[in-house]
RNA sequence: UGGGAUGUCGCCAAGCGGUAAGGCACCAGACUUUGACUCUGGCAUGCGUAGGUUCGAAUCCUGCCAUCCCAG
């Protein structure tokens, strides 16, 4: 649990510049160094002038610099997956995969041959360890507004034991002000968003690119009649308004999509609702798998707020999460994790809307 | 070819002589480390077309065009 190296993970951000500073303040010896995930010089993440940003960062803090090539790591385990859900209709969720297989599996593990024990990034959330069962925990960060917890979901104990997260007891503005006091170039630099590897939006040109095309196909009411022409099935989410064309007179959502036969149901808000959902692919983090029946509060996206619901333990790992009130458009592929409080009970992977 | 009806923004639709509502769609921003949702803003010097009446017409009159329905 003692740092005796520290390898802070910078973006050329604000946040993992100020992540490394108070690092440095507590006297750990660090180094630092970014990931290249992607070729495009236009990638809004780990882009050719956010790297040459983080190296301008470690340059100022006066520690060492490493440039992290992972080109064929993210493809196979961030991209992939994003393609194999999108071609199989469900909705992925790439920043949870990137966390939990490149920053916080790959990055870690050069860290650790680099000679630190301690991974640093500028992520806003908390890890603590039980004192009783020596469990390392997940917390939401101290701004609940830039909290991150949810995309730290997968995080295991291995990973949090190795993990630290100067920002999570800082708000954003406490982060901007220190940066600023500072004189770090970024102090004000936009938060990075939106898919890294699509930077101009084009999610269906991207998809077509890497080679799952879209085929025109037909829109269809609740009541299966046809009423106007899609795209293609592959590229729309459930609970998607914008994009469809459809002027019905009432705004019109995607309820359901159906790739085999390539159609696009669509209908009002209110058949958007649904109660219950089953999970897969969990990961927990006060004990190592669920027993029992609990109650929690819970997240279908990141920036919903918790909803009421009970978790229920299946017999082949999964598990059943059953809200109190309808939540709208719970989606296939996008991860659903549980709360209790600030603690970040655990969290998985949505397989069925029930 | 007779008879009837209708033609206002991409779609739907107000307007009924006083100087073009609204909804949907679309576009642009905001929000956002996923896809989405949401919010804000924009969006017809012109009402099928050509004339006429009037101080003034999308609104009245006439011709033409188009579409739909009924006859046949």
């Amino acid at each position: 649990m003692e740092t005796s190296r520290a390898f802070i993970a910078l973006s050329g951000g604000v946040d993992s510049t100020v992540a490394a500073y108070l690092t440095l303040q507590q006297g750990i010896p660090c180094v630092g160094g970014t990931l290249r995930l992607y070729d495009g010089d236009d990638a809004t993440c780990g882009s050719t002038q956010d790297v040459l940003d983080a190296e301008d960062v470690a340059k100022k803090l006066g520690i060492g610099f490493h440039l992290i090539q992972a080109h064929q790591e993210f493809r196979r385990d961030v991209m992939d997956k994003f393609l194999r859900c999108y071609r199989t209709g469900t909705t992925p969720s790439p920043c949870i995969d990137c966390n939990r297989y490149m920053k916080f599996d790959h990055l870690l593990r050069w860290a650790m041959a680099l000679g630190c024990d301690t991974l640093v990034t500028g992520h806003y959330a908390q890890i603590r360890r039980d004192p009783d069962t020596g469990r390392y925990l997940l917390y939401k960060a101290a701004d609940l507004s830039k909290d991150q917890s949810y995309f730290l979901c997968m995080l295991t104990q291995h990973q949090l034991s190795h993990t630290r997260f100067p920002l999570g007891g800082l708000t954003k503005e406490q982060v901007r002000t220190i940066a600023e006091a500072q004189g770090f170039q970024n102090a004000r630099k936009r938060d990075s968003q939106d898919i890294c590897f699509i930077p101009d939006g084009d999610l269906r040109g991207f998809l077509c690119k890497e080679g799952v095309p879209s085929c025109p196909g037909d829109f269809l009411d609740l009541q299966g009649k046809t009423v106007g022409r899609h795209d293609g099935a592959i590229g729309y989410t459930l609970g998607q308004r914008k994009g469809l064309g459809l002027a019905m007179g009432q705004p019109v959502y995607v309820c359901a999509t159906d790739v085999e036969k390539n159609t696009v149901t669509v209908g009002p808000n209110e058949a958007l609702f649904h109660s219950s959902l089953i999970a897969h692919d969990w990961n927990w983090f006060p004990f190592p798998t669920l027993t029992a029946s609990m109650e929690v509060t819970a997240k279908v996206r990141s920036r919903m707020a918790e909803q009421a619901a009970v978790v229920h333990p299946l017999p082949d790992g999964s598990a059943r999460v059953e809200f109190l009130e309808p939540q709208r458009a719970i989606t296939p592929g996008q991860a659903v994790v549980l709360y209790q409080g600030d603690q970040v009970i655990g969290g998985g992977t949505v397989t069925k809307v029930l």
